[in-house]
Parts: C-alpha cells; sequence; structure tokens
DNA sequence: AATTCGGGGAC
DNA sequence: GTCCCAGAATT
C-alpha cells in the first residue's frame, strides 16, 4: 500500500522538483558543499551563496588548499559559521584520506567533520545511491502527518519514529535518492509548517492526518522561548581609506569572525564607559545609530559609535577590500552604518 | 538530555 | 510581530 504511495511522491517530484544549482551537476563535492550550507537554512537562501562557493572553489582540492579566512568569507551572512570550518576541515581529510573523492558510503561519510546522521544518508542516498533514510525538519513534518502522529518535533521519541519510518519507506523505494528528495521537497514546497496545500497534494489520499483533518495540528506548534537582551557597543574607526577590526573569541556567538571593536554588556553603557573599556584610546567618540539584531537565542543591541585613533598596529582593513572580511551579517550592518555616517559611502 | 550556534523567509 | 529552516557538535 506504500509502494503506490512512493511511486506517486516519486513521480511528482521528477515532474514538479525546483532547479536547483547542486541538482545541476550532481558530485559527491558539489553535494557536500550543498548540504553544509542547507543546514538548518531555507533553501532559496542558500543558491546564491552555493553558486558563489563554487565558482570560486570548483572542487575539493581547491576548497582543501584555500585560507579559512576565503572559506569563511564565502559563508558571509549565511550563520552558524562552524559549519565553513567543518566543511573546509572535511575537504582536507576528502584529500588525505580518500585521494581526493569524496566517499558515498554512509559510514564514511559519518566519519568527516560537520557531517551527521542526516547529511551522510542525504549524500549516500541522493549521489551514491545508497538505500539510506534520511529525517530532516522537512521529512519530520511530512511522516509525522502521514501517520497523524502529534508528538513534538523535538521529542526525542518522535525523531527516533520518523527514522524508522523513513528506513521502512526508503526500503521499498526504486530509487532511494529520489524518493528521499522527493520526500524533503514536498515539505518544503506543499507539506509546508503551516497551511499546507493539501489540495495539491499528490499522496494527500495517503495521509493520516490530512484524512482526520488535522494536517494544521501536526506537529504542534513550538513554544518560543524568550530571549534576553544585550548590549554590543561598537566603534568604527577610520584611517586613510581603511577601518580597524579585530577578530572575535574562537568560541562562542560569531566565534572567529572579524568586527569593529566591540564592548558586549547586558546594559547599555555610557560613552565614556565604554570608551574606557576599550584597549585603545578613542578621540571624539560619536554614538551614530542603534539598531536590534534578533538571533534565534539572543536579542542584541547594537549601538554603533565612530571615532578616531591614533593606533596603527592591528588589522586596519582597506574600506574597498571589506569583502574579502570574514564578517557576520550584524557587523555588516554595523560598518555600513558607520562608513556612511563618516562619508565613506559604501554601497 | 539540553544547549549552542544565525539570520532571514514566509506568514 | 511569530515560527521555522535540506542539523551537528558540545556541554
Amino acid at each position: 500500500m506504500s509502494r503506490s504511495c512512493i511511486a506517486a511522491l516519486c513521480t511528482w517530484f521528477e515532474r514538479e522538483q525546483r532547479d536547483l544549482p547542486w541538482r545541476r551537476q550532481r558530485s559527491g563535492y558539489t553535494a557536500l558543499v550543498a548540504e553544509a550550507m542547507s543546514q538548518q537554512t531555507q533553501v532559496v537562501r542558500v543558491i546564491k551563496q552555493y553558486e558563489a562557493f563554487i565558482a570560486q572553489l570548483p572542487d575539493v582540492y581547491a576548497l582543501a588548499a584555500a585560507d579559512e579566512e576565503a572559506v569563511l568569507r564565502l559563508w558571509n551572512g549565511l550563520g552558524y559559521y562552524r559549519r565553513a570550518r567543518n566543511l573546509h576541515a572535511a575537504a582536507k581529510r576528502v584529500v588525505q584520506d580518500y585521494h581526493g573523492e569524496v566517499p558515498l558510503e554512509a559510514e564514511h561519510l559519518r566519519g568527516l567533520p560537520g557531517v551527521g546522521p542526516y547529511t551522510a544518508g542525504s549524500i549516500a542516498s541522493i549521489v551514491g545511491g545508497a538505500r539510506e533514510p534520511i529525517v530532516d525538519a522537512n521529512v519530520l513534518r511530512v511522516l509525522q502527518r502521514w501517520d497523524a502522529d502529534s508528538g513534538e518535533v523535538s521529542d526525542k521519541q518522535t525523531i527516533d519514529r520518523c527514522w524508522s519510518r523513513a528506513k521502512e519507506l526508503v526500503l521499498q523505494a526504486k530509487q532511494p535518492g529520489v524518493f528521499n528528495e522527493a520526500l524533503m521537497e514536498l515539505g518544503a514546497t506543499i507539506c509546508t509548517p503551516r497551511s499546507p496545500k493539501c489540495k495539491v497534494c499528490p499522496v494527500a489520499r495517503y495521509c493520516q492526518a490530512h484524512k482526520q483533518g488535522r494536517q494544521n495540528e501536526i506537529p504542534p506548534v513550538r513554544k518560543a522561548s524568550q530571549t534576553p537582551t544585550e548590549y554590543h557597543h561598537a566603534v568604527v574607526l577610520h584611517r586613510r581609506g581603511a577601518v580597524y577590526v579585530d577578530q572575535r573569541d574562537a568560541s562562542g556567538l560569531w566565534a572567529g569572525l572579524w568586527q569593529p571593536p566591540t564592548i558586549e554588556a547586558p546594559r547599555k553603557l555610557r560613552p565614556s564607559s565604554f570608551c574606557n573599556r576599550l584597549p585603545m584610546r578613542i578621540e571624539r567618540p560619536q554614538l551614530r545609530s542603534e539598531f536590534e539584531f534578533k538571533t534565534s537565542s539572543r536579542r542584541v543591541i547594537f549601538r554603533v559609535y565612530t571615532g578616531v585613533t591614533r593606533i596603527r598596529s592591528g588589522r586596519w582593513q582597506q574600506i574597498d577590500a571589506l569583502d574579502a572580511l570574514p564578517l557576520s551579517s550584524a557587523h555588516q550592518k554595523v560598518l555600513q552604518i558607520g562608513l556612511q555616517e563618516i562619508g565613506m559611502v559604501r554601497r
């Protein structure tokens, strides 16, 4: 009975699938890059950055040989920057241990940094044709609805049930990779978190949630956690067409990325207090602007200053070469505000 | 078993 | 405004 459902889903996928760049050229390497970028990130946001990444680093040797800074820069704005470092390390290991060929067996893939059960199963099945199950956020939702499983999405038992189900199903599929990708595609385009489009779903007649009219209740909505507010005071220092930047801690938020000198505090600091905490002397500090930046677990108020300093040591980055710097989305905005105030128009 | 890690799409 | 996303690693 699930055979016909699997077939219907795969037929729909072959007909309706989105045109994604990593579907045009399949290889272990392109899949590895695409999967790393796509973790916890909506696919539409990945496309442009994936293309830039592949254009710059077209094969695993290019990536393995690249500077970490060059790799991180290609991740600018994407978030979860550890993924970039893991991908870089994975490429080095592929060159070292696998003669430059990304392994296509799940067990080997699983040994690469940044490759967990989902990513290993995805590459092994879609590129390698292996009969490996996968469960990402899309598949989880689709399978919960198929079985009218109203468990919490974060509950380990719910996740385990879906992995078991995915395994059962992929064992019956004619083409495991096509089936896996079709499940994800259905979740991304039809079986969406809210207001699923059951009217145009190719497998609605196999869906228990739909049969019971409970597709809007499954899975249950997650309860939002509250995010404490913190204040990041940053000063954009300029001299001779360059700005001063320093590197963030190797762990924590935006680990190892670059930024204008910043003091983080639980509360708003007065300008004098802020300047006193900085390692360099600031002349004519001016508060220019303030904006809110939200991540999933933090609410950060950025207070952007401009100022002048005499120090020469440290890293002075030319303004027209700021794109070469690994920068978070928040710090790109800080720099944009600071430079605009200074009159160094940027974009 | 919980927490951490980003940032914007979509509603 | 809210919820969520082609998850994995760390604590």
